[in-house]
DNA sequence: GTGTTTGCAAAGTGTTTGCAATTTA
DNA sequence: TAAATTGCAAACACTTTGCAAACAC
């Protein structure tokens, strides 16, 4: 029995150990489907697995998953970083009284792509629409 | 010779008395065409310009304009708060490097909207384009 | 063994707050 | 003069960093 494998391959294919800690992260980020989530909830999401990790540990865990594409940097609180396991370009929803943040599902496209500034390229497009309770 | 008084009409308004040093900087804010600036930038701008304003006021202020509809707050990078003298929707050129956040000229529409969690509302769509130097 | 990673506690950064002093109407 | 506003300094929340101990290979 390999509980492990999967998350182990996955973060050997990118080139990072797969440390107890990383691989007990990897496991919360990725098992269970697309998640959004910010740094405290994923430490205490961790220890209430019994899962020991410093928060700074988490912090270094997210910076490194995302500079090696595992996860992607979610903008949309100035007072805190979300990261999103799904990394192919999709809007999102912000209810800003929840904190929660949500996928668009389906693509969202512009209806076109303005002209870029010269000297400039695109490195990314950023769709939220936030929401209030109605 | 009134040479606040366009500025003075604003801040009357919306309900906002005029004092000294939220003239300065509606002043600094507003007279020149659409600006897109930090609280940090503001303070300066107005320290160079021999306005004694405080950190604290220029917060404040900057949340006031904000609550009054005269500013609109940007959120493109976690580690500071932008704000945009132009309130109508529209969409954003973010520099990373630089830090320079610009409007995107024309209007920029989503290709369509999508369907909205029950109970919520749309309370503001964002459309960033990350840039980068080529 | 050697280089990497972790955890702690301290430091950092942008922002907010409490409250006395000042200003506006 | 009464109520609103300001400035200061302290407090805050989230995030990063330095470094010794622990760990992976």
């Amino acid at each position: 029995m390999r509980p492990y494998a999967h998350v182990l391959e996955r973060l050997r294919s990118v080139g990072l150990r797969p440390t107890r800690q990383r691989l007990a992260l990897a496991k919360l980020l990725f098992d269970d489907g697309p998640r959004h989530i910010t740094a405290e909830k994923l430490h205490s999401e961790a220890q209430s697995q019994a899962i020991r990790v410093s928060l700074a540990t988490v912090y270094n865990t997210l910076h490194q998953f995302t500079q090696s594409g595992l996860l992607r940097e979610i903008v949309v609180d100035t007072s805190r970083s979300y990261f999103d396991t799904s990394t192919h370009e999709h809007g999102h929803f912000y209810n800003e009284q929840s904190g929660e943040l949500m996928d668009v599902s389906g693509n969202l496209q512009l209806s076109h792509m303005p002209e870029i500034p010269p000297g400039t390229k695109v490195s990314g497009v950023e769709v939220v629409i936030r929401l209030a309770a109605k």
